[in-house]
DNA sequence: TAGAGCTTTGAGAGCGCTCCCAGTTAATCG
DNA sequence: CGATTAACTGGGAGCGCTCTCAAAGCTCTA
């Protein structure tokens, strides 16, 4: 391990630590062959400035933070969350942070979180992932400490804080009413968590669509899921006896895992229970029918969040910035628009 | 943003800094009622200490890096490593470490990787998710900044390094000496990418377990495939006209492509085709025929590489461990082994 | 060619912590 | 009860960088 310092650079280039300084963070006046020089030194000794020492003394890391609380522990069985971790990823290289991620994975965890992401000095800002209900204690946390903080997806308490999120209720208005559209008349809905802003806003717009076209709501055709396989499955399991000719799930994994409660069934795809579905990651096209859904942009929603809580660093966290991003209807085979009906 | 300094809190405490600094990391001599006034303080103030501050004065960071290279943009189509990172993610909570995430996805975030990783005081150790032929070189600059370092996945040399894996020429050599206990004929394989150690590694089990039964290998039933679900569907396009029995799929994710590509052809799973995957993730039992598989333990896989890099950092790289974790054999339907025969 | 007005350079004072060492206080024992 | 030892506490010197400020070096005009 060199261990090298820009006095040892300064040093061998005959020029002082400040002049070293200036090269190695890009300033300007410092006369060129005197920047030559110092580069040569640092190409051939290899050395590499102390982040921690450069953290201390400018105030800034260079690092923000990514935190999924414990809401998000479907990050395993949900592909939302790698594409979302890989927007942030891929947009912070660009910028040339360092991402630091939280995984809160157990009530153990959760406590532990909020003294380890604010040890002064470790990060220039957080990205929270939320939408949940149970989130807003750290959330709430995190807006005292006055750090820098983007949500993605809107949270429950949305006043000072700044997020980027998409159209929820319009999106899943889009859904239902393309359902609506192809004649179907027992629309059911398999919903997110009703303690998530997103379980609440996509249920809301599928009511929308049905009330604005002068249907009566059927509760007995919404059904609370939890955005996993499973609850799909099950969800649809007990929906069944109720008879829907078509069913809007709040997310892909959902609609995956209550379409095969169908096929389990014995019923088909879509003649019997037709699907739209919502995220349009890529499970959406490897199920045997391709589902229709709404398109979310995932990956350059993590961008967005990146580049807003750069701007929140830089620019200063007032006034808090509201995003909110498009979505598209993808129409594949699973809602039967395809065929004659 | 208090900013509160360890020099802070002792004054209010009337102690000196370095008691205080004692308090905080929970060193003993200090008398308590002293240390019970210093907690006081520290509670009310809501003090935290300056990361930065104490990483450059102990030259430790608690912060772990986990570098995905460019090979493994699979992230987001593969579960496999967010199911990685969760492992690794848990256990850097459970050690107090922070973890970085470095995720390669362009050629330009490869050359700037290095830099980016290297930078001096920044990381205590790194983890490396490989296998591929095309990180030896991060890897190799990565042992020449002496970096306490793990490689996830056997690298292709591996003599200085230290690396968790699996023996996965046995666990492959399992997978198809169970087909062919089955009394599968032809047997065929969709391999991972030949310059990939896995890759290279399912394959020879294969051969093995069939040369080992007295079979002829056919080069025919071989094909590669790249751990993606397009890939497997496609390889196993190419593969339909030689007409196999039975097929080794060297990631479930393929197994799952593939399995499609023979139901679009009017096949039948297991009747026509059988098969056996590996990885054992969730999506295994997602598929409207449940996946025979190779169960690896990538969560624990993850726990341990975080527990072995502490292990590096705290006593030293030398000499490198090899940690070879178990697998097991999943049977579900896909391979027809409850059916008769 | 003096000096006004630039650019370039270096010295010094921190950033907030850890860690060593010396000094102080308390505990123990003959 | 003084001496010896052990338990505590505080001061100082960094860790390696940034950033301000003043000094030095240049250029260019009158």
């Amino acid at each position: 391990m060199p261990s090298l310092t820009l006095e040892d650079i300064a040093r061998q280039a005959g020029v002082s630590r400040s002049t070293v300084s200036r090269v190695v963070n890009e300033q300007p006046n410092v006369r060129e062959n005197v920047r030559q020089r110092v580069l040569e030194v640092i190409q051939s000794t290899g050395y590499h400035p102390n982040a921690a020492a450069r953290t201390l003394a400018s105030q800034r890391s260079w690092t923000i933070g990514l935190i999924l609380p414990l809401s998000v522990s479907f990050f395993f069985t949900d592909p939302y969350y790698p594409h979302l971790t890989k927007g942030i990823a891929q947009t912070c290289n660009q910028y040339d942070y360092t991402l630091a991620l939280f995984l809160v994975s157990s009530k153990e965890d959760e406590e532990k979180m909020f003294p380890r992401v604010s040890r002064h000095g470790l990060l220039d800002g957080v990205i929270v992932q939320s939408g949940h209900h149970g989130d807003q204690g750290i959330i709430g946390q995190l807006i005292d400490t006055k750090m820098p903080m983007i949500v993605v997806g809107r949270p429950f308490r949305s006043d000072n804080v700044s997020y980027v999120d998409i159209d929820n209720v319009n999106a899943a208005y889009n859904a239902v009413a393309h359902l609506i559209r192809l004649g179907y008349q027992r629309i059911a809905t398999i919903t997110g968590p009703v303690a998530s802003t997103v379980g609440i806003d996509r249920k809301e717009g599928y009511r929308k669509a049905l009330v604005e076209r002068g249907r009566v709501i059927d509760e007995s055709l919404i059904i609370e899921g939890d955005f996993t396989e499973a609850g799909g499955y099950y969800a649809m399991q007990q929906m069944l006896p109720v008879k829907p000719d078509a069913v809007f799930a709040a997310s892909d994994i959902m609609a995956i895992g209550a379409m095969r409660a169908v096929r389990d069934s014995g019923l088909r795809i879509p003649e019997d229970v037709a699907f739209v579905g919502f995220d349009d990651l890529p499970i959406a096209t490897l199920s045997d029918t391709q589902l229709t859904t709404i398109r979310q942009p995932v990956v350059s929603f993590g961008a967005k969040a990146v580049e807003i809580l750069i701007d929140l660093i830089e620019n200063g966290t007032y006034p808090p910035r509201h995003i909110i991003m498009d979505t598209e209807l993808v129409i594949r085979d699973s809602c039967g628009a395809v065929r004659e009906k």
